[in-house]
DNA sequence: ATTAATCCGAGTATAACGCTCGGTTTTATT
DNA sequence: AATAAAACCGAGCGTTATACTCGGATTAAT
């Protein structure tokens, strides 16, 4: 039930652009200092994203990463989904027609109820929420 | 983000023990038959389940497994967590200091909300629920 | 005595995770 | 024009977790 290093590096790298993107294009080699993460690892993690159209990569010097929407139009599960694929507690089989086992039908009902509760909390918290709130508590470039 | 088949079967298992009890100890090698999942990896489930005192294990012939308390004592969180440790989306470091960084603080705040989301409807869904709805669905042993 | 079961410690193949490496292309700056 | 900073891209790779299996020992009903 553990989230991935990548979802969890992903969404910590948004809320950086997020908050540093007035000065321009953000590039990964800040995030990665700031955030102590592999800058290569990031590029991987920015492929993704880029894909799912949340940033927008500028190249050459001074280039760097932009949010493609303004921070409230992007979630928290918008960011997950884009690098962990849907977000549900187990492997989605809706069409599989291997439901004939009814406690298969039984505790599907309370899988979907979780994905949902977490999709929930994930798609109502977004990125504009997160720097706010970083903004708030001191942030100030340390 | 995915919940492992050891949380799936376990609480697909102790389906079967609620609805089968009545009649005595509930075989494993019966449980493997109707859920198709394999008897030796159910021992393994088994022993965490009866560690954590959701179930007594009856030896010898006849022997089996039986529900440690009424379906409605027992909620799948608690099976997950029994099988699975805490549920939560991120490794809990409540304790370590290393949240000198500002977005890592933003970002367990809403990890935890998350974690706390899934833990609501697990907690809330009993044994006896999840009984009752397979019994409702047509449930009659096959 | 036999058989059906739990109990238990190890081992093991596969896949996923969390990266790293080496390079190409693009663009601002000097 | 040269340099440097950055995104872009495909591949590889060590470690860990998953999802099991194997071989036995113990217990108890028939």
């Amino acid at each position: 039930m553990k989230l991935s290093t990548k979802g969890q590096y992903a969404v910590r790298a948004m809320v950086v652009i997020a908050l540093e993107e007035h000065a321009g294009p953000v590039p990964l080699r800040m995030i990665a200092g700031m955030e102590d993460i592999s800058e290569q690892y990031l590029e991987q993690i920015f492929m993704d994203l880029r894909k799912e159209k949340l940033v927008e990569g500028v190249r050459g010097a001074k280039g760097g990463y932009l949010l493609s929407r303004p921070p409230e139009k992007i979630t928290t599960g918008d960011i997950v989904r884009a690098v962990e694929g849907p977000i549900s507690v187990v492997e989605c089989d809706h069409a599989a027609g291997q439901c004939e086992r009814v406690h298969i039908c039984v505790t599907r009902d309370l899988w979907l109820r979780v994905s949902e509760s977490m999709r929930q909390v994930m798609d109502d918290t977004s990125l504009a929420d997160l720097a706010e709130c970083a903004r708030e508590r001191n942030y100030k470039g340390e």
